[in-house]
DNA sequence: TATTATACTGTACATACATTCAGTATTTTT
DNA sequence: AAAAATACTGAATGTATGTACAGTATAATA
């Protein structure tokens, strides 16, 4: 598999992103009027070349005949990362804090999530939430009183149900009598929400 | 989503198999070939009855504009029934218990499951098992002390730690205190395990 | 320095394809 | 008993679409 150059690769992914958005492949013209080309020949010459360096397959006389050469493709498909609960203002999706990944129908959780977040520790294990537990995770800022959320908080990563309290007070609550709550004062603290769980998968 | 009859399931069938083969879908001719039709009208009123029932949309105009309405994506992976914790001596699999089917590979669960049970009430509560839980279970009578098991008792189907404590006696213990362990002597009682837990799904 | 790859516009054309119309026949529903 | 759905063959047509040809221009090799 040859280099990709940055303007191949937008053809890949507008191929990708029509495939997952339709159910099939565009067409030269498609692919044209998705990324401002204006001659059906500047889609064909990047289909062929990515053709030739082995990321798709054409079907030569056949309309939308496209297919993605995808085996390790973690793109619209179904592998999704595992990341640990990382400490240290990382991103959080960066590549060294993906231990492997899974497959994984997108439907699986009801409204789709983006990946999996490894549970370390107890504070939540009344809401039946277990060390090593996967937290399917969607990203979002949008979030409700008791919704388990993935919070940041000085560069910590910490699972917690949230409750907003007033416009500038949060508390986030674990699920364990051990454990206190977090109360933030959005004045004076930074609280950067991850995402929310919207479901949960655990190995014996 | 109304009744499909025999033929129009071959011409659905016929749809996925051309894409999971090619990546895109097929022709009214591709589908004729396929299925012997001599008519390539035979394809469009198969097409227009499968999309008036639901099971694909067509977008007119447009060569291979088929798409399959598949919310849970169905081939790649495997569709595993999903039951509830179901008392009367019925079969645990039989078809009036499957509240409904969930797609997932094979490899989800390490070593492999054969169906989901939903769990009833929270007698494993301090195992992370909560209400409406989808405990993936593999069918098996080999199982070990500390296993999370699946047994069924007079008729009734049951979680819990099993135990045994000797050749006669299985003690089947909660994960709850409120709950009492669950004392049986295989002389006098009948104990039957359905197979045991490999792991767990939650939707929140 | 010549050559190849990249990155386009623009025109043209044969054919791959969707789609309609005209029939025939059987089964199911009303 | 009439109407509608199912299950086809066969022919015809317009257009959606792949693809070749003719250019222009820049950057990366050899």
């Amino acid at each position: 598999m040859k280099e990709i150059t940055s303007q191949q690769q937008r053809v890949l992914d507008c191929i990708q992103i029509y495939l997952k958005k339709t159910g099939f492949p565009p067409t030269r013209a498609d692919i044209c009027k998705e990324l401002g080309f204006k001659s059906p020949n500047s889609a064909e010459t990047h289909l062929r070349a990515l053709e030739k360096k082995g990321f798709i397959s054409i079907e030569s006389g056949t309309s939308r005949g496209i297919s993605v050469n995808n085996q390790n493709n973690s793109f619209g498909g179904d592998e999704y990362p595992v990341i640990g609960l990382v400490a240290a203002g990382s991103p959080t999706l960066a590549e060294e804090n993906i231990e492997r990944t899974i497959n994984c129908p997108k439907s699986f959780f009801e409204s789709g999530f983006d990946y999996f977040l490894k549970v370390r520790g107890l504070s939540m294990k009344d809401a039946g939430i277990m060390e090593d537990d996967l937290i399917a995770v969607k990203k979002t800022t949008d979030v409700k009183n008791g919704d388990i959320v993935i919070a940041r908080l000085d560069d910590e990563v910490t699972v917690k149900f949230f409750n907003r309290k007033s416009s500038n007070i949060v508390e986030l609550e674990p699920a364990n009598e051990d454990f206190e709550n977090i109360v933030i004062n959005l004045e004076s603290e930074q609280l950067h929400i991850e995402g929310k769980s919207v479901g949960l998968s655990r190995r014996n």
